[in-house]
DNA sequence: CTATATCCCTAGGACTTCTAGGGAGCGGAC
DNA sequence: GTCCGCTCCCTAGAAGTCCTAGGGATATAG
């Protein structure tokens, strides 16, 4: 019962990572690097939460990859956003805005 | 494979509970009526998710309950705030104001 | 008496994330 | 030349949360 897990990301990792994959493509790795950077260490992204949830966001037809070879010259999976992982970014985006304000409503109130 | 759930709640309902507790003792269904309000109905707060939630709490000692009759003149299980509930509420809620603020800075974030 | 709202609960499954590994190649330090 | 660290990919298994889809009982209004 490890009750330690420090579980930042709630159910926003898909968005994060369609985020991520609005500036072009990238690899896995460079991701990862990215969302940490970008959010100042706030987020860590443990590789066996990323690279499951590229997978499944790959089979919905989010995000479409292709092999190549990355800055350091290794060998790397490109993800790129398609259309479709596009729209699903704006409704995930609209969607966290939407529980942002609910929260802040919640955590604001007084009682009934 | 059902994509359709509305699924608003990432994770974040053992905070909302937690919170409609600082208001004094209250019943599942008050719990959830209350946080359907407060929020101007953007949560709605389905029973086999709250009733399961509460007994997890109760059993992590965040809150504790005791039987009684309601406004409306029925039997209904009053929970409580617990000292380390109460700890765990304001714990809950700076985590989830750094999610909002790492949300923040990766949703406004330019390419590295 | 019948409907509605109020109240409680469980089982089973879907989904996401974590822990905890494994593997391989590139480049620089020594 | 060898070793180490960083870059990069991946999987299995388990834990935890939430949902769907039920079931049940009682008070009060009409």
């Amino acid at each position: 019962m490890p009750e330690s897990r420090a579980d930042l990301l709630k159910g926003t990792l898909d968005l994060l990572i369609l985020k991520a994959l609005t500036f072009g493509p990238q690899h896995g790795y460079g991701i990862a690097r990215w969302l940490e950077e970008s959010s100042q260490d706030l987020f860590q992204i443990e590789e066996g939460s990323l690279y499951p949830a590229l997978y499944r966001m790959e089979k919905r037809g989010w995000i479409r990859s292709e092999w190549g070879v990355s800055d350091s010259n290794r060998n790397a999976k490109y993800y790129r956003l398609t259309a479709v992982g596009q729209q699903e970014m704006e409704a995930q985006e609209s969607g966290w805005g939407r529980l942002v304000r609910a929260m802040s409503l919640v955590l604001g109130s007084r009682p009934s």
